[in-house]
DNA sequence: ATGGTCGGTGGCCGA
């Protein structure tokens, strides 16, 4: 099972190139950062049409998330429990959605960007953050060997390597303590980056921004991840970034994060064609 | 040339 996540900024403005690399990465389930549509602006039709199911959860023109699978589709969960609402009173944001597919329960995620570290949504992201690694710890205790996957956008870049100049983030978000700690809180727990090990840095990016030519000048960060418990991760035979899909005009800002689960393409050699992508 | 972008929206905000 070839299981992707991708921050796709706007799946209307995207939905040409979306449904193109689905085709051709052959992925079997994609979980869907930033829609940025209402469920009634989502293009349903568009991945039914090429054999997916679909689960979106959208409330306005920002955030939105969802999974397309075309190996199952059920027990859709919109949101977490206690998932936090920025503000007070919290308004609530669709950052989070959950499904099983093919036999993995998947986490489609977008985690909140802090802005600046004194910035109110910092305690919120840390927030989230944090009662998302409870709810995982207690779904994994309610079903011990399940695989799991969370996968999303996670606005952290763990390690000074998954940024090009850690000088260039003095003071900045994405690489403070605090967010790292946040991070690195699911790893303690257990959880596997199930894709490092095949796209090792530095110089591996999964996001580079539209401004200052951040993706020619090879001035990217890895903020995208698939963690998976460990039943799961040792299935993983192979994952990529799929950097060339960050290329030409009307490209998203993040590039995809495919993992082959299970191996089952190993003997046709497609295997080989993910890892020549990384 | 020391800056260079997008998307959704509605006349700026968010990333």
């Amino acid at each position: 099972m070839r299981l992707a996540t991708w921050n796709v900024n706007s799946i209307r403005s995207r939905i040409d190139r979306v449904a193109a690399w689905l085709e051709r990465s052959d992925t079997d389930v994609l979980a869907i950062q930033e829609t940025k549509a209402r469920d009634d602006q989502f293009p349903h039709a568009r991945f039914t049409e090429l054999g997916y199911e679909v689960a979106h959860h959208g409330l306005n023109q920002w955030n939105g998330v969802a999974i397309v699978s075309r190996v199952g589709l059920d027990d859709v969960s919109v949101g977490f429990p206690d998932v936090p609402g920025f503000g007070d009173p919290a308004a609530p944001e669709a950052r989070a959605i959950g499904a099983t597919c093919g036999g993995v329960r998947v986490w489609s995620l977008y985690v909140p960007n802090g802005r600046t570290l004194d910035d109110p949504h910092m305690a919120y992201k840390l927030d989230w953050l944090q009662v998302l690694r409870t709810q995982t710890a207690a779904w994994r205790s309610a079903e011990p060997g399940l695989p799991l996957a969370l996968c999303g956008d996670f606005n952290v870049a763990p390690q000074d390597d998954d940024v090009w100049d850690m000088a260039a983030f003095e003071g900045s978000t994405h690489v403070s303590e605090p967010e790292r700690a946040a991070f690195r809180a699911f790893l303690d727990d257990g959880l596997v980056d199930v894709v490092r090990p095949h796209a090792p840095g530095p110089g591996v990016y999964t996001y580079w921004d539209y401004q200052q030519l951040r993706f020619p000048k090879k001035q990217g960060m890895r903020i995208d991840f698939v963690l998976a418990t460990p039943a799961l991760a040792d299935r993983v035979v192979g994952a990529a970034i799929d950097r060339e899909e960050r290329k030409g005009k009307g490209a998203s800002d993040h590039a995809p994060v495919v993992v082959e689960i299970d191996g089952a393409d190993v003997a046709t050699g497609s295997i080989e064609t993910i890892e020549e992508t990384a």
